[in-house]
DNA sequence: AAAACTAACTATAACGTTGTAGTTATTTAA
DNA sequence: TTAAATAACTACAACGTTATAGTTAGTTTT
């Protein structure tokens, strides 16, 4: 219907220029007031708007920022977005969020689309299928675009630009050691393949954990699953596995997983066997998401803190577009806590 | 470092007009063929790609379809933008999600900032506090624009355009018939307050099928949560909540939830009390998202297709877009399924 | 009263692209 | 051998904005 209405009209319709009428409206002291009050009454009798993508083009920049996360029903992503949004609006940056499925390829056009003049900046977790491939290349490229990139989470000691990540080792100590204090000594460990970065600093804190407090591992009572992206049968499997080793080492007293899904399996599990959770097994996993809040028995989890790696990483990407001169890149590292519920202690 | 390169640059640099640059790329038969090679090998070697937000501006279209959603933590609009997502790219549009976070305000901006030729189009689902204020003034001006808007799930009779909804009184009354199939008869309902519209309509379903089944409606088996965003404080008030119902009518045999938070906490109570599920009560909750699949026994419950309704989403704005004679509004209805796990039968 | 200044404007270029309308030089038709 | 046609280009305008560099007319200054 009505179309937004452009400095040329109002330009027109009152007898100025354009560039009259584009300085009183940014409250020029080169424009006299008469011309200013008639233009601005009539800008905001039409709604006058500037057109963002003119702006763009001019500015060369488009004040958006763009996100890609690996997968969207994952709360922890959910947190780190939501972070990222709130510290974005206030700086006045808009969020893109985009999907990589955990596919490399679909991370490499996603990157490509968004570079494309649609962002100034990338908050990128990447997808497992790059971890394994260890291809960088696309990050790469962007970054020599002058296009900063920040990784979170999932991230690549490969790759050089900002980071923003949690101490997953020390992460997963606590958890381990939250276990060991209340008396456990024989810890199931279930862990994802190694490759998986984040599997691989868990199970290393989980192994620290051990020695720091002379508790001889035992590879036997660790876990590591082949990820599918949590279909039924896989699900089906780990079920299955935690059950054999469940059944093999019958002095099991703690279990720490490294996600909820594996946590919540293993709750499954233990209650199908009849073992009594918390006082014959103790569980903590890693992330704490809704899964984990509304199990039965609710469980002690690793808090993230999505939200604040979420804020952080935005923080970091926006100093860095404020700042042309170069600043050295930096690797922060928020804290984990731990959330005590019912499945332990 | 190396700047994205321009038309100008490669025109400057091989000696040729912008026009002859931009025509021997787009294989122009204007053009000679040594022109267009030379040109051509010379962009790829660059790695020459056409500005966007140039083109945006020329084309008066960004090729990007906006999505607001109330949250992000919840599995079923994650499923949507999945779906929407997917139809996008397919048909070469890109997809920027937004949160209103339940907030009117927050909607209201959220839409300005995107119409701001940030989008060519948008998918929302209203926000609680917009239905809850019935103003969808936001909604109007920016369909008067001439920007589509296709609405989903949350949507209102009162605001004209494209809407994608689930039969939410059909889904409610394949879940109570479900129940009462099993044998049931005196079936809990778990809702939300009548303003957020899916509670009211899958309460009016739930009494439909008791009615067809001349099962006789008693109110004091309607329970009506009154939103407060999922704090603990809310949460534990549910239970409470159930709690007294259950002990007041103790020949409940039956909980249907209309979300699956109301029915994890149903879950809880009926354990903390004994009672067996589903021998003794069944229990089914709308949407199926993670908590249904991963809590113990696991819920059965009424599958909204969140894929399918982002996808049709999708479809009808796309269709809007291409179409610049106006088409009548529609609005499509996407089959409810039951997903049967252990909570029921 | 000529020089300098000022207030209040306007013109122009630029951001990167594309479609339309030229402009050449060469070839073909009459 | 002149007019018409064609091939292969280029110029220009436009999308909406803004910063820089003008241009007026009127006012001070001396």
């Amino acid at each position: 219907m009505k179309k937004r209405i452009t400095l040329k009209q109002i330009a027109k319709e009152l007898n100025y220029s354009i560039s009259t009428v584009s300085k009183a409206l940014k409250n020029s002291p080169e424009i006299g007031i008469d011309a200013k009050t008639k233009i601005q009454a009539y800008a905001k009798l039409y709604n006058y708007k500037p057109n963002n993508v003119a702006l763009s083009l001019k500015n060369r920049k488009t004040k958006t920022i763009g996100v890609i996360i690996p997968e969207m029903v994952h709360y922890f992503f959910a947190k780190v977005i939501i972070g990222v949004e709130k510290f974005a609006k206030k700086n006045g940056y808009n969020v893109i969020i985009s999907l990589s499925n955990e596919s490399f390829e679909k991370e490499v056009i996603n990157i490509e689309t968004l570079v494309d003049g649609q962002i100034d900046g990338l908050i990128i977790s990447l997808s497992k299928e790059t971890l394994l491939k260890q291809d960088f290349h696309h990050i790469h490229e962007t970054i020599d675009l002058d296009i900063p990139i920040i990784l979170f989470d999932r991230i690549s000691s490969n790759v050089y630009c900002d980071k923003v990540i949690i101490d997953d080792v020390e992460g997963a100590k606590k958890a381990t050691n939250h276990l060991i204090k209340n008396g456990r000594k024989s810890i199931l460990l279930i862990t994802t393949e190694d490759y998986v970065s984040v599997g691989n600093l868990r199970t290393t804190g989980y192994i620290q954990a051990l020695k720091e407090n002379n508790i001889e591992l035992d590879t036997d009572l660790i876990i590591k699953v082949e990820d599918k992206k949590g279909t039924e049968e896989e699900l089906h499997n780990i079920e299955e596995r935690i059950n054999e080793v469940l059944k093999l080492k019958s002095d099991i007293d703690g279990i720490f997983a490294v996600n909820e899904i594996y946590a919540a399996s293993a709750l499954k599990v233990l209650k199908k066997n009849n073992i009594k959770i918390p006082t014959e097994v103790g569980v903590i996993g890693f992330t704490d998401g809704v899964i984990s809040r509304f199990s039965d028995p609710s469980l002690t989890t690793v808090d993230q803190h999505g939200e604040k790696i979420g804020k952080q990483a935005c923080k970091l990407l926006i100093e860095r577009l404020n700042n042309t001169n170069n600043i050295p890149y930096q690797t922060k590292i928020i804290e984990t806590s731990i959330t005590i519920r019912e499945s332990s202690k």
